[in-house]
DNA sequence: GCGTGTCTTTGAATCGTTTCAGTGACACGT
DNA sequence: ACGTGTCACTGAAACGATTCAAAGACACGC
């Protein structure tokens, strides 16, 4: 009903005080009586009174805002980031706006313009392709960014990443000591440095071991029918031919690996086969055997990512910091047959 | 390096013109010439000047922003849904961003305060719960709401939703036209208006054909590991105590019922059961058999809620409206052995 | 009665933009 | 030469909050 927003001065008129009254109820309620306090406060509520936020920040010179862009809001390891930064960022008076790029550099660019012209406190960046250029442009004009799941290669700004290799380090010496030797490692042609380092951790810790072997099966993709098709090559091995255990790239490929496995050939998992992916996606609790995998601390992530940005915030000049965590080995079904929980 | 961020000001005095000028560049381009315009913007570039949104706000009195509101952006639904609202409301000139509830009353409420305060343009809402009260004040302040997969009872504002009853109506109409005629639909107590409606549907299309009967099997949740426990009970059973087509109220729980089918018996799917499932989530092609389902129309569901806002911007008098979906049936393997397109 | 200090309240300046009435400049027709 | 119109540009007001110096009220001690 009412046409246009009511205003402070609106409130102030109704409360027979001056604006600066009403400010102080609002930001510095310790300076103001009592009385005064319930009179204002009484006609807040009986005016419906909603502060602006373009005033407050146009007067302030900053927000209380915080911009996280992600690569795909469908991505539960984006997700579940999200959150905890949401968290995290709340417990610091702060809120995070999110936008999605979608893995696309155009709607990557415009939501960084967006959070420029809202003069965010700063951002978070999950970036798509080249990060340099624009950051450090960003940077320039005193923006703080911290990378996320990326280091910036000139050490510019602050970031939070995992180490990939130590996670596949992890995974193949979780094999290793549950007694397995012949190891195939299914992943795509390294393209993408995260399949690369996954497997340089591999052979890491297959090299601790004299008698243990490390064979690598390309697949076409990182999907559950690439998988499929690289399980049911190896399913249908004989002899010394077929390995004792398998460590896939990442999940989906894991589950494909699985649906082959238990089905052409008919093999116990984890008895005849120890199998364990990467990135404990949602559904690998779920699989017909639960499967065992490696899982990026994805709220720890969040949450330091967003600290590192209050740092920056707080003292500009302070050195930047790159992050750097640990993966964690979920135990599930598929590589044990005694597991402490499952999920 | 720059200590305080350029202002429109600075642009001005650089170009040697007034700051009226620098405006009219950035906003009405036709009533600069040519000459200016350039000058302006060669300063602009040189500046590296980025309006400040707080300031354009205060004045015009209005944000080119769309708050979005959703359950959980994990869920592939509401991702899609996001995207689709974002390319749509680009096109229009307005920006969304995106708070995640996650299912939680308190922050649902945080993001609708930040939101007005920032007073976008309207907001998306897909509420936690009960919408009455906190919409309604909403709308007394004057700000646009459409709510998203849900139906505000009293007509107050707009909707899209899905018809949930023709969704289940089309899935057992399938599993009956494929020619099973011994169905059973497995779903949890009807607590949720959701399974409520899709039963509804499966049981009128059951009354469609009189020699077929439904069988309602109660499953503990909407999970994989509830569906392959029902699947488990299913599966054991002998002669025409067996249905030869399954309806289930999720894809979760149609993921476990066939683990179970295709595991504890032997089952062939779809020869000896048709098995269908509803959501489309992201693993429903990749399932063992790939699973038919039903889905919801996301991206147009994004869409329209997106138009139905702006509608209600540019007319704040004009008439609420409730647009109702048809959910759409995604035909896979589980149900025909001929499959027009496997994803 | 007067200076001092504390506590509360006031009112004006300010942030960076948009908007709009007004000022020149210049061309054109009469 | 003069009115009329068009076009490009100017300068100040306004948006709604925060902040801060200053003023007012009051009590207290001397």
């Amino acid at each position: 009903m009412d046409r246009r927003p009511v205003s402070i001065k609106d409130v102030a008129d109704r409360a027979g005080v001056a604006i600066g009254t009403v400010s102080n109820v609002l930001n510095h309620p310790a300076r103001v009586s009592a009385a005064t306090r319930e009179r204002v406060q009484g006609a807040i509520d009986e005016l419906n009174f909603v502060r602006n936020d373009a005033a407050r920040q146009l007067r302030a010179g900053q927000s209380r805002t915080i911009g996280l862009i992600v690569l795909d809001v469908g991505n539960p390891f984006f997700s579940s980031l999200a959150r905890a930064a949401e968290d995290c960022a709340s417990e610091n008076g702060s809120t995070v706006v999110l936008g999605d790029s979608g893995q696309d550099v155009v709607r990557e660019a415009r939501y960084i313009d967006v959070f420029e012209q809202q003069r965010v406190q700063g951002m978070l960046i999950s970036p798509v392709g080249d990060v340099g250029p624009r950051v450090e442009a960003l940077r320039k004009r005193g923006m703080p960014v911290v990378l996320v799941d990326r280091v910036d290669p000139q050490r510019r700004c602050s970031s939070v990443s995992v180490d990939d290799i130590a996670g596949g380090y992890m995974a193949v010496r979780h094999l290793l000591e549950a007694g397995r030797r012949r190891i195939v490692f299914v992943g795509t042609k390294a393209d993408y440095r995260q399949v690369a380092d996954r497997l340089t951790g591999a052979r890491q810790a297959v090299e601790e071991y004299d008698d243990a072997v490390l064979e690598v099966v390309e697949a076409d993709a990182m999907t559950v029918l690439a998988g499929r098709d690289a399980g049911e090559e190896i399913a249908r091995r004989r002899g010394s031919g077929l390995p004792d255990g398998i460590f896939c790239a990442n999940d989906l490929l894991a589950i494909g690996v699985m649906q082959a496995v238990l089905l052409i050939r008919g093999l116990r998992i984890p008895e005849d086969l120890a199998l364990i992916g990467y990135d404990d996606i949602d559904f690998s609790a779920s699989t017909v055997v639960p499967l065992t995998t490696v899982r990026k601390p994805t709220e720890l992530m969040g949450r330091t990512a967003v600290e590192l940005l209050l740092e920056e915030i707080e003292a500009p000049a302070s050195r930047r910091r790159q992050v750097i965590f640990d993966p964690e080995l979920v135990e599930r079904g598929s590589t044990t047959t005694s597991v402490r929980a499952g999920v």
